[in-house]
DNA sequence: AATTTGATTTAGAATAATTCTAAACTATGT
DNA sequence: ACATAGTTTAGAATTATTCTAAATCAAATT
C-alpha cells in the first residue's frame, strides 16, 4: 500500500501514459512520498522516505523517478543556489520563499494574472515555457509556521 | 593593465572598503573581466578569461574573488537549473532567460514597478531581501541576438 | 626599517550532488 | 513461450565547489 489517493494515482498514469513512460511502483512510491509531505525534500531526502516503504529502492532509481516525474510535468525542480535540488508537486501557480535561517522553502502562491504579467515583460523574440520565481530572506519573528 | 574603467574601479574598492575587505590586483582583474564580457560565465569561463590577463591566478581564487564580490552586492549569481553557477555583473532590476536551445543566458530588464509588485505576494511574515526570476524557454527563429 | 599581524592567494585534496554504465529484471506484444 | 523494449539497480565516474594548510602580501606598529 503506498497511499497514493486514487484521484492522484490516476493523475500520474494518465501523465506517465501521455509520455508513453510506464507506470511503476517505484514512481508511484516516489510521487506518493512528495504528496504526502509537501517540503521540497531534496533527492537523498526523497531517497529516506521511499526507502522506508520500499527498501529495495536504490538511490539512482529515485533520481529516474523524479526526474520522469518532472519530464511528465506532475513534479516542479526547485533550484535554491548551490543546493541540492528540491522538489515539489505543487502545480498551482506560485513562487517560493527560501528562508536563509534555516533553509526551509515555503510555497507562495501567486494570483495567475501576476504570472500573465510576469510574462509580459519578455520581449518578443523569447518563447519562455517556464517561469521560477524564488525570494530569500527570513521569517519575521517567531513565525516558523 | 586590467580594463577597468577609473568608474567602476572607483565602486569596486568603495564596496570592498565598505565591508572590510581589500581592493587586490585579483579581485580587480576578475571584475573586468565580468564587465567586459556580459555573458552570464560560470567560474570556469572566468577563470580561463581572467588567466590570459594574470596567468597566475588560480581556480581557488577566482572562487574566492566571485564570492567575495557576491557578499558586496556587486556582482549577482546567477543559478539555472543544475548548471554551474553563472556570474552577472549587472545590478538592475532585471529578470534572466535561459534558452534550452542554446544554454545562453540573457538580461531581460524588469521594470522596478513590476518588482514592487511582485514583492507585494509575499504574506507579511516574509521578508525578502533578494527576488530571482527565471524564465526558461528558447528564442524565436534565428535571432540569436 | 624590521617585525608582527591578519588578510589573501595558491595548489591540491576532499566533498557531495548528480549522472553514467552495464547487468539484471519486468512487462508487454506477438 | 519469446522477443523486445523499458525499468531498476549497484556501484563507478563525473564535476562543480569547498576545504586545507602553506606561502605570500600588505598594512600597522615598534
Amino acid at each position: 500500500m503506498n497511499s497514493l489517493k486514487q484521484m492522484d494515482r490516476g493523475a500520474l498514469s494518465d501523465a506517465l501514459d501521455h509520455f508513453g513512460q510506464r507506470t511503476t511502483p517505484q514512481r508511484e512510491t516516489v510521487f506518493s512520498v512528495l504528496l504526502n509531505q509537501r517540503d521540497h525534500p531534496t533527492a537523498d531526502e526523497v531517497y529516506a522516505r521511499t526507502k522506508s516503504r520500499m527498501p529495495t529502492i536504490s538511490m539512482a532509481t529515485v533520481y529516474n523517478c523524479l526526474e520522469t516525474l518532472v519530464s511528465c510535468g506532475l513534479v516542479k525542480q526547485v533550484n535554491i543556489e548551490r543546493e541540492p535540488t528540491r522538489y515539489c508537486p505543487n502545480l498551482s501557480p506560485h513562487a517560493h520563499f527560501h528562508c536563509r535561517e534555516t533553509g526551509r522553502v515555503y510555497d507562495v502562491p501567486v494570483p495567475s494574472g501576476m504570472m500573465q504579467e510576469l510574462a509580459g515583460v519578455l520581449p518578443g523574440e523569447y518563447e519562455a515555457d517556464s517561469v521560477e520565481l524564488v525570494f530569500r530572506g527570513h521569517l519575521a519573528k517567531g513565525k516558523t509556521k
